[in-house]
RNA sequence: GGCUCGAUAGCUCAGUUGGUAGAGCAGGGGACUGAAAAUCCCCGUGUCAGUGGUUCGAUUCCACUUCGAGCCA
């Protein structure tokens, strides 16, 4: 018998911190967060990363332990994952995946098989230095000559794909297909039980706009300020929704109105491709956010056959 | 009060020498296996302000009306 695991996932601003700490003081549970920016140290207000005093005493894994100028990929992520999962099960209490990360999520639910491989910073450049003086389309005809198959969904104009079948090869030797089959056959290891909040559209942007406002009254451009200071290089962290702007306001790009609409109307964006992402798996149960919390608590011990 | 210009997609505008129209932005849908809050793909019918006239046919021409901008009194 597996032991189970519950995951909530929804877009930005759909109320998982709230819903997963009432959850967890429920059923003693202890959380852990399935999203890619919140492990950063020092960003918290963009983050919207739950404080001290939201978390009501329990315990939250992989939040707020990455230094903003360090490297972190999903691969690091399934395995500090798993390690909680096994301690929080150790302590005979229940996991709970929250996050807005789907890939992450996914990481965890598919079992998806990482190689055990070094990330290789000179062959990165490389093909970054490649792709800007000869042209992407030389790295894609590259990437199609190595595994056909991978390409025929990889757009000619994803970089980011066509570098990573590229570097899938350099470093295992393997294609991204092949490693893809491998990784199919692999047994998932828990019973994961995965819910989803849903929003009205307008209802949801409404609410993000709302927490992009906050997010300025709170400091978020002091936030920056600082990480900028302290740090010099930030190979993922300034991917960051709202961080990205405020660098740009701060260069003077744009003024600070056009920066808040510029994040709010991105942050919209971000919030409707996590929904695609999520309505993907057929067997997520759905929430509505209007619910009362108890309401949609009853839901997930109903529906993951606890309590 | 008179004159001029404008009124076309949610917004900014293009266009139709008369045969019912198209860009950008917004928005929607989708993909996603080591950067993922990233990256990429697809999607444009709207009383062409209203009413009447000319015409086989008007969003296009004409008249009036309404609203907006400007100029002159």
């Amino acid at each position: 018998m597996k032991e189970k695991v519950i995951v909530i996932c929804g877009p930005t601003a759909s109320g998982k911190t709230a819903l997963s700490i009432e959850l967890a003081k429920k059923i003693n549970g202890e959380i852990i967060s399935a999203d890619s920016m919140q492990i950063y140290k020092e960003m918290n207000i963009g983050t919207a990363k739950p404080t001290i005093e939201e978390m009501e005493g329990i315990k939250h894994y992989l939040l707020d332990f990455v230094s903003p100028d360090q490297r972190y990929s999903v691969a690091e992520y399934q395995k500090d994952a798993k390690k909680a999962i096994k301690e929080i099960l150790k302590k005979g209490k229940v996991p709970i995946i929250v996050g807005g990360t789907g890939l992450y999520v996914d990481s965890l639910i598919y079992e998806i098989q990482y190689p055990n491989i070094e990330f290789d910073e000179k062959y990165r450049e490389q093909l970054e230095e490649i792709a800007e003086k000869q042209g992407l389309e030389v790295l894609y005809k590259k990437a199609l000559e190595i595994d056909e198959k991978a390409m025929q969904k990889i757009s000619p104009n994803d970089k980011k794909r066509i570098m990573r079948v590229l570097e899938i090869y350099h470093a295992t030797g393997k294609t991204k297909t092949e490693q893809e089959i491998e990784s199919r056959m692999q047994p998932i290891e828990y019973d994961y039980k995965v819910f989803a909040i849903n929003w009205d559209r307008q209802v949801l942007y409404e609410r993000i706009n709302k927490r992009v406002d906050i997010m300025v009254e709170q400091g978020l451009i002091e936030e920056v300020k600082t990480i900028l200071q302290k740090y010099k290089t930030f190979p993922t962290a300034m991917q960051g929704l709202g961080y990205k702007e405020v660098v740009d306001y701060i260069e003077g790009k744009y003024t600070k109105e056009e920066m808040i609409d510029k994040i709010k109307m991105e942050t919209r964006r971000y919030a409707k491709r996590q929904l695609t992402w999520f309505r993907k798996n057929k067997q997520t149960t759905w929430l509505e956010g209007t619910n009362e919390l108890q309401n949609n608590i009853n839901i997930i011990l109903e529906g993951a056959n606890i309590g």
